[in-house]
RNA sequence: GGCGGCAUAGCCAAGCGGUAAGGCAGAGGUCUGCAAAACCUCUAUACCUCGGUUCAAUUCCGAGUGCCGCCUCCA
């Protein structure tokens, strides 16, 4: 463990020192989708930066059974299957199935349990019906209500005032409803819709009452954490906690999380704004580790604008991640190969190799998790590992123009090395390619965004391979004029050489 | 109208009482025949405005301005 963690609770709106019911272990549920529709960018913010608490919480020690659910039986789904001249089975299971693949290309994490709606039934109408034995609910003509009355800390989420809501309300009064706020636990289902059997005859759940059912199912009467998009906060995650603790008598949840909303350019991003980025469109131009370190850049509360502008800075931030862990790994072959001599001693003189071998990586990994710590400051948490990674790289780089270095150095070095990767691929899900494939991949991709993807190339291996040669023999003579020329001809055919201390490699830009 | 949030360098973004993290871009340098890549170094003297509290405010309080979210299905 590694300190007090303190997290931003919606319901006090402060930050609060976390202290799970059982010390051992945490209890988190995860309002999931609606499967009715491709996911967006939104949604991947929001399930990525719960991986990430998941994850890092794991990493504490912490046993979490995490629970996220699908909700596959609600109004839209049943439109869209209408429309489609589907089912609402059918429906549901395409878009879960498509959700999945999703998240697997995120590396999101698969929670403990991940109940769908349509599981739940029984749950969802005996808790319904312990309602209404309170008085808390009521039936009304094969629908069931929630009376928001009955329940006197409505509002404590969403901070509003009940009494304002009313006033304020525009909404068209419901005849089956007491009050306009009730809100429905149950609802008499239509001709052609999929139904239940209930004491109130043929049904289906209202929405807010799965995720109740589901919480307590898996989870227990009260939980630690509850999270989802601030846009739930009200009504849906307000509703939950009228009826649950309505219910039980006890609190629902302990700490309330909500994550902010992805703008696209400045904009609120809306179907009716038709500018909707579907996860499947962000993985087509961007790797999915460049996606994750671009949301964690940011804080998970604050809102992040989506601009190709801003995904691409990521992109570059991240190809330096493995441009350092790609540097650290030809040092240590180096050392292998004995082209570094590794000799004990104190550090040489200031400003060259050794110098830094007071440094301590306690300090960076107590920067880090104090970060962590602080509401999931994953952007601070993040600076932490670049500063390392500056250090890192110039020790390295120091040491190989003197061809040495000292062993505290070493062990410095190896130690940011195993640091860097543990978090950042253990807790923030990156680093998991090969350092010198991505890095290639990618650079090859920089070049050939300036110049078309599908641009032809005219040339064979074989033959540029010959070519790199002849170059090269002109390049040993001094004979630079025709190894130039040989440089531009490829390039005319959208080959870029690049010469490196391994030999001369080439990439693939194309012509057009 | 009610509730909540945000305003920090060219761009993105942490910090939130003791004098400005990090990333991208940019500029120098190292290396290289040249180039590319990489690495290193540098890059904020009113932190939206005006008041107030304080020895000290970007950080707290008040007012203002400008954005944004929720109040209806929504991650």
């Amino acid at each position: 463990m590694h300190g007090n963690i303190y997290i931003y609770n919606t319901l006090s709106l402060s930050k609060e020192l976390f202290k799970p019911i059982n010390k051992d272990r945490v209890l988190m549920y995860v309002c999931g989708i609606t499967a009715y529709d491709l996911s967006h960018i939104g949604h991947a913010r929001a399930y990525i930066t719960f991986d990430v608490i998941y994850r890092y919480l794991t990493k504490l020690g912490y046993k979490v059974i995490y629970v996220r659910n699908f909700t596959d039986i609600d109004d839209k789904i049943i439109k869209k299957a209408n429309e489609e001249n589907s089912s609402v089975e059918k429906i549901s299971s395409k878009y879960i199935g498509e959700y999945q693949k999703d998240m697997n290309a995120l590396n999101v994490l698969t929670p403990s349990y991940e109940p769908k709606a349509t599981e739940t039934i029984n749950e969802m109408i005996s808790l319904t019906s312990g309602l209404i034995e309170k008085g808390n609910a009521y039936e009304s003509n094969g629908d069931v209500f929630f009376r928001v009355n009955s329940f006197e800390g409505y509002g404590k989420l969403s901070h509003k005032n009940i009494g304002e809501l009313i006033a304020g309300s525009r909404i068209p009064v419901n005849e089956e409803k007491e009050n306009f706020l009730d809100f429905a636990l149950w609802k008499k289902s239509k001709e052609n819709e999929p139904s239940w059997d209930s004491p109130w005859g043929k049904g289906r759940p209202g929405w807010h009452i799965e995720c109740s059912a589901m919480s307590m199912k898996f989870l227990g009467e009260s939980i630690d954490i509850h999270g989802g998009g601030s846009d739930l906060i009200f009504p849906h995650h307000e509703n939950e906690i009228a009826q649950s603790e309505s219910y039980t008598g006890k609190k629902f949840v302990n700490y309330w999380i909500h994550n902010g909303f992805v703008n696209i350019n400045s904009e609120k991003m809306s179907k009716s704004l038709k500018n909707f980025v579907t996860v499947r469109d962000a993985l087509d131009k961007f790797h999915p580790e460049v996606l994750r370190l671009f949301f964690m850049f940011t804080h998970y509360r604050s809102f992040i604008d989506f601009s190709f502008e801003g995904v691409e800075s990521a992109r570059q931030s991240l190809i330096r991640l493995y441009q350092a862990v790609n540097l650290y790994g030809e040092f240590k072959l180096l050392i292998n190969k004995n082209g570094i001599t590794v000799k004990d001693g104190n550090p040489l003189a200031a400003g060259s190799v050794g110098a830094l071998a007071a440094e301590n990586i306690e300090n960076y990994k107590n920067d880090f998790y104090n970060s962590m710590n602080d509401d999931f400051n994953t952007a601070k948490a993040i600076s932490v590992i670049f500063d390392l990674v500056r250090k890192t790289n110039k020790i390295i780089n120091d040491s190989m123009a003197q061809n040495v270095i000292i062993l505290k150095d070493l062990a410095f070095l190896d130690d940011a090395a195993s640091f860097i990767k543990e978090s950042l691929s253990g807790i923030f899900g990156l680093l998991n390619e090969d350092p010198g494939r991505f890095i290639e991949l990618n650079l090859m991709n920089l070049k050939a965004a300036n110049v078309k993807a599908d641009g032809g190339v005219s040339i064979g291996e074989e033959e540029i391979k010959k070519l790199i040669d002849e170059r090269n023999l002109f390049r040993k003579n001094k004979e630079y004029a025709s190894a130039d020329e040989i440089r531009k001809t490829l390039l005319e055919k959208g080959i870029i050489l690049e010469d490196t201390g391994f030999g001369t490699t080439y990439k693939i830009t194309g012509t057009k």
